[in-house]
RNA sequence: GGCGACGUAGCCAAGUGGUAAGGCAAUGGUCUGCAAAACCAUUAUUCAGCGGUUCAAAUCCGCUCGUCGCCUCCA
């Protein structure tokens, strides 16, 4: 089956066809270090992630590459603020930026190139632009002719006349064209510089990606990616540079996630509605958020509420209850039949191949989580159906489907803790929050058990609400009472 | 103003030509002295509205309304 994915060049879904056969190179749009990172950052390293590893998990081998920019407008005002030099702050961010990532479980990309490492290899990509007529300097600056390009705007749709048209375009007199943009730009005094075949200055926002590509994966390659708001001008951009200069096609697949938004809006800096990492996951573990951002299919925008994420919560329990229950099934026999109905149990075999139906769908996370559930609820019905001493050949159904729902909710990042523990930690951090010891729990059951035998319901229902207004349930069961943590 | 996306049950969300997945919530059932928990079951004749194409449309086309995004740094 191949795999289909959206490409924002063409307005389509397309076959992903590797350059070589069953390698994919992907280069992401990393983050710009200059601050803690938001929720919407997190979106983007979580379907990045998803992505390499549901592809690995396809067979592909795959070379993955996120950029650093540590050095930018943003990270020189940021840095002046605080009276810090610039690479210092971008070095501080990024190592924050670690910190968020690994809380969130995301796997390192094969190589994460900065923009400081790679001045030369810019000041080369922006030489060749000027010796083809496609740049030219200007005042100490260097800028790009967009006008020279042929394919400028096809990426975000737009043509150079509709751009100025009705946009505010800032006034710069070096420029030929308003909407040509700086790949070299003059250091002001104070400012980090290098050295350049036009005076001292630094890199332009969008030439690092080109240069930093080309080196790493080449002219032409698989797919690029990044959030929405990078398609102009950022990528329009890179692609202005890097087919400008090579004459070749840059990325053949354009991957663009959606926002997150808060009240329907954009989270971003700018509104000031911004969640850090940190923050969210101070309430909620990183495989709760993993469950939430993938609840909705990458494209779209996802709304971030409190609501969404108990709801999130919830439903991870359910799959590791679900496991945990399996953990603990029975001894088989040999004797008796199959008590599965045949539907419910091409349900279980076909676990994997509907998940990656929907994967293979332009990573349809919501989808694949949905059968994914369908599965859980088959399994915990069939598990609550079983005799005192299944057959053998139900165990291994339940077994086998515990292990691919275990497999393949781990190419989102979810259920990859042991179950059995997770739900006793659960437990256990319930246990901690309540002000009883265990002995007057037990105590005051066997109080209530005393007045349950005199069919006392009146002392047996006090005895109850009592330990109830303590947070603690009471479960009757076959077995005896036991009890739990509301 | 230009360009684009979206509008599916109380909420979230799949489904992109063949007759509405899944999650949360709610309700019912099993269990229980009654409960709770757990599990199971049920829950949209209908997909913003109005037209059109088609044997057939939530899915394609047009218009209207609404929400959001990009056009400036942004994941």
């Amino acid at each position: 089956m191949p795999i289909r994915i959206y490409n924002t060049l063409s307005r389509k879904k397309e076959l992903l066809q590797p350059l070589e056969e069953n390698h994919v190179k992907l280069y992401v749009c990393g983050i710009t270090s200059y601050d803690y990172c938001h929720i919407g950052h997190a979106r983007s390293a979580l379907v990045f992630d998803m992505a390499v590893r549901y592809l690995r998990y396809r067979g592909y081998q795959v070379t993955f590459i996120r950029n650093f920019t540590d050095i930018d407008d943003k990270i020189i005002a940021r840095a002046a603020e605080q009276g810090v030099e610039s690479g210092i702050l971008a070095q501080r961010f990024i190592d924050e930026f670690y910190t968020d990532m690994d809380a969130l479980g995301i796997l390192r990309p094969d190589l994460e190139p900065r923009a400081t490492e790679h001045i030369p290899e810019m000041i080369e990509l922006v030489q060749e632009l000027i010796d083809k007529g496609l740049a030219y300097p200007s005042g100490g600056d260097v800028y790009y002719r967009v006008g020279r390009f042929g394919e400028y705007g096809r990426l975000s749709g737009r043509s150079l006349d509709d751009m100025q048209a009705g946009a505010r375009i800032e006034v710069n007199a070096q420029k030929e064209n308003p909407m040509d943009f700086a790949l070299w730009k003059q250091a002001k005094p104070g400012e980090p510089k290098w050295e350049s075949p036009w005076g001292e200055g630094r890199p332009g926002w969008h030439i690092e990606c080109s240069a930093m590509s080309r080196k790493y994966l080449g002219e032409t390659f698989d797919i690029h990616g990044g959030g929405k708001d990078l398609i102009f001008p950022h990528h329009e951009n890179e692609i202005a540079q890097s087919s400008g200069a090579s004459g070749k096609p840059f990325a053949n697949l354009w991957m663009h996630h959606g926002f997150v938004t808060i009240k329907d809006e954009k989270m971003s800096k700018s509104l000031g509605n911004f969640l850090t990492i940190r923050d969210v996951l101070r309430q909620y573990p990183a495989e709760v958020l993993r469950l939430f951002i993938f609840s909705t299919q990458y494209r779209n925008p996802l709304d971030f509420t409190e609501a969404a994420l108990q709801d999130a919560r919830t439903s991870l329990d359910r799959i590791y209850e679900c496991l945990a229950t399996i953990a603990g099934l029975p001894e088989g026999t040999d004797n008796g039949n199959t008590i599965v109905s045949k539907k419910d149990r091409n349900k279980l075999q076909n676990l994997k191949s509907r998940f990656e139906q929907a994967m293979d769908n332009d990573f349809n996370t919501a989808q694949a989580l949905g059968f994914l559930f369908d599965g859980v609820k088959v399994m915990n019905k069939v598990a609550r159906m079983l005799p005192e001493h299944p057959v053998h050949e139900d165990l291994a159904l339940l077994r086998t489907a515990g292990e691919d729902l275990r497999e393949l909710a781990g190419i989102l990042g979810v259920a990859t803790r042991d179950a059995v523990q997770y739900v006793v930690e659960k437990k256990e951090k319930l246990l901690a929050t309540i002000d009883l010891s265990e002995e007057e729990i037990n105590s005051l059951i066997i109080r209530r058990n005393a007045a349950r035998e005199n069919k006392d319901w009146a002392a047996s229902d006090a005895v109850r609400d009592q330990l109830l207004a303590h947070n603690i349930e009471l479960h009757d069961g076959p077995e005896g009472t036991t009890w739990d943590v509301k």
